[in-house]
RNA sequence: GCGCCAGUAGCUCAGGCGGAUAGAGCACUCGCCUUCUAAGCGAGCGGUCGCAGGUUCGAGUCCUGCCUGGCGCGCCA
């Protein structure tokens, strides 16, 4: 709809234009009119080609309309205001969205923008030494919508989990479930300095005492139940952390293709290899004892450490060889999210990118930060899980919310503003929650389409795409026409911007039109010709409804 | 002190590349169930877009400075 005002517009232009030596803009901009009384789309092009023209705005917009070819789906223009051009389209533009919704069979908003290139998606990145975190989940729920979101435009999508197995972190872990595997708690006498205090330390003790078997998406272990092997605590630990942040993902819906392990790293030696690389570069120096990699190089505000002088890398000589590998591995492109707690990260991994001198471009990869959570219940802030003992656990919020309101919570924020989780909010069952609205709006179709087939009224997805749609004249009606008519437009700058919130935005202002029309507009009407025109619009926006849940993760239930 | 992010209605938040009278949900007030699900609809109330300058036909949006909050500033990750 939105294109083919853009091709005549075009047009318009170009014989504008002609005659003269003024360049037409590079781009042209059509609005969505905000208000009904400006029509349906409206472009500022007379104002922007007034100046170069040396014209009124408004005497430009008159010769522009008058250039407009004829079209049929254009009721009218008009041009108000400094010199906009309003258009107000006939029925049968909004009509034809119909159409194009039925007609892709489920993809209506999809693109072809990727065009199967790869990208990978690398998110969560949850190290195993506990249950997932509320911000864990919100990087789960905003990195695996920008997954479904690319999917979506035609890309080629990687979803790829990392994790530090072997640093110092990991032997905390360690020493930790030794220490409560034989009978020390928190703080009395041989606990670890900075232990993991959590009670889930104690069933990964209990379950490595009992020589158990573990199995998590990338790897299987069985315990020998010795509490001297070091090795044997730290295989099983990490084995059953991973098995618990599997159990979250699963319970979230989040599913990954791989999964890279910082010790793999080490024992490929790919991060030996980076090192000499690096030395080679001359992007390097040694100083007091230890390896300096001069980031200043590459904008940092000062030089980072990378080998210790205990002769231990830094963490992000590592994620320099990761990084490395996925450009290698032929990920042009790579997107990864993250805490912003982390962003300091970023500027270091691509200082150490670019030292390589291996083609990697300036800037990549790309990245994804999101701000912190914060919980709230009953007005105030909650920061302890049981299990997890310090923080909110992602387990916590699906078994007190579930997992539909948490994932359109956490993913209905730009990622780069801090969110506050309601949880009163989230799990209300009412009006108050923006989750339901949509959902409710597609199970309200579904109803209605269920009452049909019981009143012995023939209707199905090939009658729906038949179906002569010129009653749909009602005001309600074109205005939710117009609604999903911008879906593919939102599909598309949300994946363009990495910014899923759009769609769970949307999908609130979907439903709203949607509900709107259900209140003035009954479907199951005698007349038959009106009353198929109606299933066919309902039944297309039930498409749309799914299609937008389905890309930030919700269910779309068929009953409520 | 330096860097990144944010500051928009009572609350939670949207606001494409600068464009028309700054929007939504909730809360609050008032209406609407004999009617396909009232988990809904309609109307109203509600604003110094953090502050101050600047750029221009036009600034929530761009620039500069400042204020407030979060995060980071480690030979932790």
């Amino acid at each position: 709809m939105k294109t083919l005002i853009l091709e005549l517009l075009k047009q318009a232009l170009a014989s504008v234009v002609a005659g003269t030596n003024v360049a037409a803009p590079q781009s042209l901009t059509l609005d969505t009119a905000r208000d009904p009384r400006h029509g349906d789309y409206a472009t500022n092009l007379a104002l922007a080609l007034a100046r170069p023209l040396r014209q009124p705005p408004r005497k430009v917009a008159e010769a522009l309309v008058a250039a407009l070819p004829a079209s049929p789906l254009i009721a009218k223009t008009e041009i108000a205001g400094p010199g906009f051009i309003n258009f107000f389209l006939a029925p049968a533009a909004f009509h034809a969205v119909v159409k194009d919704v039925l007609a892709a069979h489920g993809t209506y908003g999809h693109n072809t923008r990727g065009a199967h290139h790869k990208v990978m998606v690398e998110f969560v990145s949850a190290n195993p030494t506990g249950p997932l975190h509320v911000g864990h989940g919100r990087g789960a729920a905003v990195g695996d919508s920008l997954c479904r979101l690319l999917a979506a435009c035609g890309w080629d999508v990687t979803r790829e989990f990392y994790y530090n197995d072997a640093g110092v972190q990991i032997t905390n872990l360690t020493a930790s479930v030794q220490a409560r595997a034989m009978g020390i708690a928190p703080d009395e006498p041989g606990w670890p300095a900075d232990g993991y205090r959590g009670d889930y330390i104690q069933d990964v003790a209990q379950a490595f005492l009992n020589r158990e078997t573990v199995t998590a998406d990338d790897r299987e272990v069985t315990a020998t139940g010795n509490v001297e092997e070091l090795d044997a605590l730290r295989a099983f630990a990490v084995a059953c952390l991973r098995r618990e942040q599997d159990a979250d993902l699963k319970a979230f819906a989040v599913k990954f293709d791989v999964y890279s392990l910082e010790s793999a790293l080490y024992h490929d030696g790919l991060v030996d290899q980076t090192v000499a690389d690096l030395v080679a570069s001359g992007h390097t120096y040694e100083q007091d004892g230890a390896l300096w990699l001069k980031t200043t190089d590459y904008g940092d505000d000062k030089d980072r450490v990378m080998r210790k002088t205990d002769g231990g890398y830094t963490y992000f000589v590592p994620d320099v060889a990761y990084h490395r590998q996925k450009w290698q591995r032929g990920f042009t492109r790579v997107i990864n999210e993250q805490g912003s707690d982390h962003h300091s990260t970023i500027t270091r991994v691509r200082a150490g990118l670019q030292a390589l001198h291996c083609g990697i471009p300036e800037g990549w990869p790309d990245y994804v930060l999101h701000q912190m959570v914060t919980v709230m219940r009953g007005g105030e802030e909650v920061k302890i899980s049981k299990r997890a003992g310090s923080y909110v656990t992602l387990r916590d919020l699906i078994d007190e919310v579930g997992r539909d309101a948490t994932r359109y919570f956490l993913v209905a924020r730009k990622a780069d503003s801090q969110l506050v989780f309601d949880i009163d909010l989230a799990r209300s069952q009412t009006n108050e929650n923006p989750v339901y609205t949509i959902q409710y709006a597609h199970a309200r179709i579904c109803s209605v389409l269920a009452q049909a087939r019981e009143r012995g009224i023939a209707f199905d997805a090939a009658i729906a795409e038949a179906a002569p749609l010129a009653t749909l004249t009602d005001a309600k009606e074109l205005a939710l026409l117009a609604t999903m008519a911008r879906y593919p437009e939102v599909v598309d700058i949300a994946a363009e911007r990495l910014e899923p919130h759009l769609v769970a935005q949307y999908l609130r202002e979907l439903a709203s039109a949607f509900h709107a029309w259900y209140h003035d507009c009954p479907m199951l009407v005698d007349d038959p010709v009106l009353r198929t025109a109606r299933l066919a619009l309902a039944w297309a926006a039930r498409d749309v409804l799914a299609g937008g849940l389905g890309l930030i993760g919700v269910s779309a239930p068929e009953h409520m």
